[in-house]
RNA sequence: GCCCGGGUGGCGGAAUUGGUAGACGCAAGGGACUUAAAAUCCCUCGGCUGUAAGGCUGUACCGGUUCGAUUCCGGUCCCGGGCACCA
């Protein structure tokens, strides 16, 4: 044994025997206990940056702890390959995204193995391999075939100049960030999945995910966006009507003009000729506006007149009819009723245009004047001017005057969603092919089961301009129809990256099967994961998109489970001197270099000594000394230590010293401490200072004059090993080997808890008067109340408080604290 | 703007169910060892005040509930994440 710790010795030799042994490889086994971990897989971006070494740490310990506790873990790692940079990478370099990829694969697979992560590699999965994109495909045909995709209109970002779609990212205030014209909304057909089918389920669903953070819950459930209330007709006075959804029927007598999304389809039929001219040019204008800033309640508001007349149903008014560039065309029906007294925005608005208000809530109190109000008050109140409901409360007004609605024929109730289906159309090259054919006779006609899967070709050039580099690929677009053999096309468009993400988790059960997508058999004994760690940024999209496709394959009959993980663990951002680390802003923190100078378990242990994994992590190097510090006083006491722990025998509790007791009590305590802080909160930073405390408790202990406390030593020295495998595997190991140790650390289990070792011999109390702490006492662990009581208020920092003063009240929390009142 | 979080010493953080604010570590200062340096070890370390014992004060800000609030409630400010084509 090395008298100094030297890691870079140490871990490339449990690295290799690791590798060698192939030693985290799983397969189904009904004799144990299964537990699935999984953390979120990188995008290949390049390297390995401190959010990948946080995560992977974190997963890292939970899967070490869980093998040690004697379970059968299941860990994967694998690649979410496609995506955008790669073809940017393409376009810049003239280097092929594939190779582009892959390359960053094999450095970054390095850099993983540099860190000693326990994962099953044989089951590594790229998400731009064949074997993996190709399964997609077909589940995109069962989605097809049961019209969970479809295809409907839409619109993108658009930049004339390179002609090309960009994505919100490439659009950098309303220009391309490659040629900075000004960037336009082209509509496009484009696939979508039917997420708002499985809207209710996803929301109900979560109430019953308790190993989920709640504010993850609460984000999905905001996104989903359930609200009851009315679709309206308000008839045109040209014949037809536009349908309204409210929340606020409430208030129908009080909307005094309609306003349309520019996007509406009745847009430009319902505009007059004289105003034609104004109106497309405001249209024109709003489209160029960031979607983004569409939504900002500070958007200064405008509009324009269509010239055309709608009626409202509940008063028999007149309405003009204005488009408007707050109302989204994707919210609702696309269209509002404006009621300016009683929406701010609507109110905005009708002080712009002069258009009427009228006062239809009263709230208690103050009278609402429509001339003298400033802003509009969109509280409950009293229903005013509003017909057969004049007199009744707001809130019960809603139910009555859906009722009405609905009777006279004029509306109905419904439920609304903010949530939208997904739009998975990309018109990029790297991602994977949607297996649609055109046919001029036929229209689109999916590829069939034969003929798939669709191989993303790749002889193709990349300029960035002109669209998907695929649609210029005549040998691609050029096909005949699987009908009817006539010439047809190919789509062109790729599917969003999301998608593979969707189901990589379940892929992963059995990452070689080549019968279909997945192998039933063995997606049911893993799934659900168990556990489920990744960044807090990923809280909606991913998240919910993952639960999705679990739910649609479950319907398709591959999976048996209703929801794909159990418990959640979401991790804050690294961040950087107060920012996000990002190359732009020159604040990256190279984990290679930490893991050179220091080795990878001193990386691992402060990645998670620094900071609890929910929370931000603002990265200073500074600290990354201490983690190495304590493990070379630790090695250097092991080191010392040798030889009373090979003369020592069991541990004779009657012949320990008070100070043997006190490290026995120690070491358990700390056992009970750092299980729990695993175990139950994720708190990996209170465990390592609780592992310290421990390791400087056996510092400031010396049995050498006293041989019968040595059993005591080896005990707290072996425990401090095992309690800190999880968080540095190869530094315990080789201690644990050098101990005489044959079968390695995970063989010989977590450490087990000695309640009465544990326990303590005495109590402090804490002794407040009127609230401020006055004293601290300590008694004998079974001391009663009055005797607590009598200690208290005799001791002599308390006493001068309670002289001459009338007690009034004592409160005893029993082995904390004792407060009097007087 | 909307939805969701967060704010505690010079710094990262701790206080788990309303009960000792600042565990553990970093930095800093002082000391020991050394020819010297590094490494290591020991001591001090929120602020004000006091020779000391101690006292007062302090968890972004303002207010409230409570014997007691970093923790619960109301409001304000600031910072971060997401907002549907970054992943």
């Amino acid at each position: 044994m090395e008298e100094r710790y030297l890691p870079e010795v140490i871990e490339k030799k449990w690295q290799k025997k690791w590798a060698v042994e192939n030693s985290f490889k799983v397969t189904e086994d009904s004799s144990r206990q299964k537990y699935y971990l999984l953390e979120m897989f990188p995008y290949p971006s390049g390297r390995i940056h401190m959010g990948h070494v946080r995560n992977y740490s974190i997963g890292d310990v939970v899967g070490r702890f869980k093998r040690m506790q004697g379970f059968n873990v299941l860990h994967p790692m694998g690649w979410d390959a496609f995506g955008m940079p790669a073809e940017n990478a393409a376009i810049q370099n003239k280097s092929h995204p594939a190779k582009w990829t892959k390359e960053n694969i094999d450095y970054m697979r390095i850099q993983l193995r540099r860190m000693g992560l326990s994962y099953d590699w044989d089951r590594e999965l790229a998400t731009c391999d064949l074997d993996y994109y190709r399964w997609e495909q077909q589940i995109f045909l069962e989605m097809y075939a049961k019209g969970l995709a479809y295809k409907k209109s839409s619109f993108v970002n658009w930049c004339p100049s390179c002609e090309t779609v960009l994505a919100n990212e490439q659009v950098e205030e309303g220009g391309c960030w490659r040629c900075d014209s000004s960037v336009v909304q082209k509509e496009l057909e484009q696939w979508f999945f039917r997420i708002t089918e499985y809207a209710d389920e996803l929301l109900d669903y979560t109430d019953k995910l308790p190993g989920w953070p709640e504010r993850v819950l609460v984000m999905q459930r905001n996104w989903i966006g359930k609200s009851f209330g009315c679709e309206i007709d308000f008839p045109l006075e040209k014949g037809g009507s536009i349908k309204v959804f409210t929340t606020r029927q409430d208030t129908v007598f009080g909307a005094t003009f309609m306003s349309l999304a520019p996007e509406h389809p009745l847009a430009l039929p319902l505009t007059i000729p004289e105003r034609l001219h104004e109106v497309t040019a405001f249209i024109d204008r709003v489209k160029s506006t960031e979607k983004i800033r569409r939504s900002a309640d500070d958007l200064e508001k405008e509009g324009v007149f269509t010239g055309s007349y709608c009626i409202n149903p509940a008063t028999g008014e007149r309405m003009p009819l204005f488009l408007a560039n707050f109302v989204l065309p994707d919210y609702g029906t696309g269209a509002v009723m404006a009621v300016p007294t009683h929406d701010q925005r609507d109110y905005e608005f009708a002080r712009k245009y002069d258009l009427p208000l009228k006062v239809v809530i009263q709230p208690e109190g103050v009278l609402l004047d429509s001339g003298s109000m400033t802003e509009a008050y969109t509280e409950a109140g009293i229903m005013v001017n509003s017909g057969q409901f004049n007199g009744i409360s707001s809130i019960i007004g809603k139910e009555r005057v859906a009722d009405w609605l609905q009777g006279e024929g004029k509306g109905k109730k419904t439920v609304n969603f903010r949530l939208r289906d997904w739009g998975i159309s990309r018109q990029r090259y790297w991602g994977n092919p949607i297996p649609i054919i055109y046919c001029e006779s036929c229209g689109a006609v999916p590829v069939p089961a034969k003929d798939l899967p669709v191989i993303l070709p790749l002889d193709v050039e990349f300029t960035g301009e002109g669209g998907s580099p695929l649609a210029r690929l005549d040998s691609f677009v050029n096909t005949s129809c699987p009908l009817c053999g006539k010439t047809a096309r190919r789509e062109t468009d790729t599917m969003d990256t999301f998608v593979e993400s969707s189901w990589y988790f379940l892929r992963y059960c059995c990452p070689d099967y080549v019968g279909g997508p997945l192998d039933s058999d063995k997606v049911n004994y893993w799934m659900s994961v168990d556990q489920y760690i990744g960044g807090i940024e990923h809280a909606v999209m991913h998240l919910l998109y993952a639960r999705f496709f679990t739910k649609v394959l479950r319907d398709l009959g591959y999976v048996n489970v209703d929801e794909p993980f159990t418990n959640l663990l979401t991790q804050g951002m690294v961040i950087k001197d107060g920012a996000k680390m990002s190359k732009s802003k020159g604040n990256v923190v190279d984990p290679n270099a930490l893991i050179e100078k220091y080795g990878a378990d001193t990386a691992r242990l402060f990645s998670l000594f620094a900071a609890p994994p929910e929370k931000d992590l603002d990265w200073n190097d500074q600290g990354v000394d201490g983690s190495f510090r304590f493990l070379s006083r630790l090695w250097k006491l092991i080191y010392e230590s040798i030889p009373f722990i090979v003369s020592a025998g069991e541990i004779k509790i009657p012949a320990l010293t008070e100070e043997g007791r006190a490290l026995r009590r120690l070491t358990h305590k700390t056992i009970r401490k750092v299980t729990a802080d695993i175990d139950e909160r994720f708190h990996f930073n209170t465990a390592i200072a609780a592992i310290m405390e421990l390791v400087n408790g056996i510092l400031a202990f010396t049995p050498k004059n006293l041989p019968q406390n040595a059993p005591v030593l080896k005990e707290s020295l072996e425990t401090a090993l095992l309690l800190l495998y999880p968080f540095v595997p190869h530094f315990s190991e080789e201690l644990w080997e050098i101990l005489g140790h044959e079968n390695g650390v995970e063989l010989a289990g977590w450490p087990v808890f000695d309640q009465e070792a544990a326990a303590d011999e005495e109590l402090l109390i804490v002794v407040q008067v009127n609230g401020k702490l006055r004293s601290r006492i300590t008694v004998p662990v079974d001391a009663s109340e009055i005797y607590v009581r009598e200690r208290a208020v005799t001791d002599e920092k308390v006493a001068p408080y309670l002289e001459g003063n009338v007690l009034k009240k004592v409160i005893y929390v029993p082995g904390k604290l004792l407060s009097i009142v007087v």
